[in-house]
DNA sequence: TGCCTGATGTTCT
DNA sequence: GAACATCAGGCAC
């Protein structure tokens, strides 16, 4: 269940998410991804948009953990994170890439018929039409919801350097769902 | 195929 | 007023 994730920090909670099932209901019917990239941040992480403590934009990724962060970014995209540990810890995982299991079409629909459909954090809300209307939502709860699943069998967590940010580029805090044999 | 640039708006200094 | 956890399209090679 997803309470788990009050009692984990970020970097404890981005590689666990990797497997789990995020689950979008919308007026035309469901989409079903599975999360394939993560990333942690946490409010000592220069990077984090809670490392200069809480905002009114950041107040939901000090809310407790299991409920979405979203933000808006570079003038014309949202992202979404889920908040991890206990209210007032300030940390959270950005959701990267899905695999969309179910409501493909629906997806192609929302991102204009481009593709891919869920690669990179900004097509990932626009396939899921997520916007700051579910900022500080309960995933536990429609019209968007976090299931626990688990990794497909012999795949792998790849962890690398983070990527898109200016700060503590170098921290190893990326988190890659890979199928089959780990390779170097 | 790969680099470069424009689009675009919220947030914080 | 500048920075920003980005993407897509155009152009050169």
């Amino acid at each position: 269940m997803i309470e788990r994730l009050r009692a984990l920090s970020a970097i404890e909670a981005a590689p666990l998410l990797l497997g789990w099932e995020l689950v979008r209901t919308l007026p035309e019917g469901i989409i079903r991804g599975r999360i394939t990239e993560t990333e942690a941040y946490h409010q000592s992480d220069p990077a984090s948009h809670t490392y200069k403590g809480e905002t009114a934009r950041t107040k939901s990724m000090f809310g407790p953990g299991g409920h979405a962060y979203v933000y808006f970014t570079y003038g014309m995209h949202f992202c979404l994170n889920v908040v991890a540990g206990p209210a007032g810890s300030g940390e959270g995982v950005l959701l990267r890439s899905l695999e969309i299991l179910e409501g493909a079409d629906l997806a192609l629909r929302n991102r204009n018929g481009r593709t891919p459909l869920a690669l990179g954090p900004a097509r990932l809300t626009q396939a899921l039409r997520v916007d700051r209307s579910l900022d500080g939502h309960d995933l536990a709860s429609l019209p968007l919801q976090l299931r626990e699943g688990s990794m497909p069998s012999g795949a792998h967590v790849q962890v690398t350097p983070r990527i898109g940010i200016s700060q503590a580029v170098e921290a190893p805090l990326r988190f890659v769902l890979r199928e089959g044999p780990l390779v170097q």
